[in-house]
DNA sequence: CTTATTAATCGTAATATTGCAATGTACTAA
DNA sequence: TTAGTACATTGCAATATTACGATTAATAAG
């Protein structure tokens, strides 16, 4: 089907699930991984750096900025993309409680 | 095409974005947290904790044992499954490093 | 206005994912 | 042996994702 049934777990595990597709491609890592070293805006430098068509990375820009994971500003005839900084930090606290559930605790049964 | 063009992606963005595959769909997602919630191990519990049908959600624990994160001992008839804590907290390492980047550094561009 | 540049959108092909019915396998119990 | 239980596998239909050529939209420069 590759329909997922979203109306059958919480709010939190949707959440989770969607901020982890986002990260579920390599290109959008690359992406983001460039957005925070050059602490600064990229335009269509991201097409020179990864390797993909521009209309690819356009749509994976769109896939990170619709999660609000970046913001884009037109400036001229290119486009500034950034890390949304207060998103992000929401984001990888809802992460967080996700992957820091309690390790130490368990019995090892398998 | 649907195919990721991983050779043109670093083995740790590759990585990254496998696990994060992994936890891209919320059934996997509520899994785990199940998992982690019984502090033991489960079997077939699953399908009724979760409503997808049998074989569905072998499907999902058959991804989330391949990805190292779930291991699996038959026990008679039922099958028991719980976090494989060594790889999970090797994943819960890259994922951080991934997620950590320096936000506070950043001058508001955009 | 014309042309160049940059990025978004459209259309489409190739492939992946999700979900489940049907079936298979393995073990247990009677 | 037979029947039952628990889980895995197979096969398939529906949908999603990825990638890119072609085109469009918007702005800038001449």
């Amino acid at each position: 089907m590759g329909l997922a049934k979203t109306e059958m777990f919480t709010d939190e595990q949707n959440k989770i699930a969607l901020f982890a597709k986002a990260f579920g491609h390599p290109a959008r890592v690359s992406i983001l991984q460039h957005l925070f070293k050059i602490d600064s805006c990229v335009c269509g430098d991201l097409v020179n750096e990864i390797g993909l068509a521009q209309p690819t990375i356009s749509q994976h820009l769109k896939e990170l900025k619709h999660l609000g994971l970046i913001k884009g500003n037109v400036e001229g005839t290119s486009v500034c993309y950034c890390i949304d900084k207060e998103n992000w930090t929401a984001m990888k606290a809802l992460m967080n409680q996700f992957l820091d559930q309690d390790v130490s605790l368990n019995n090892d049964c398998c």
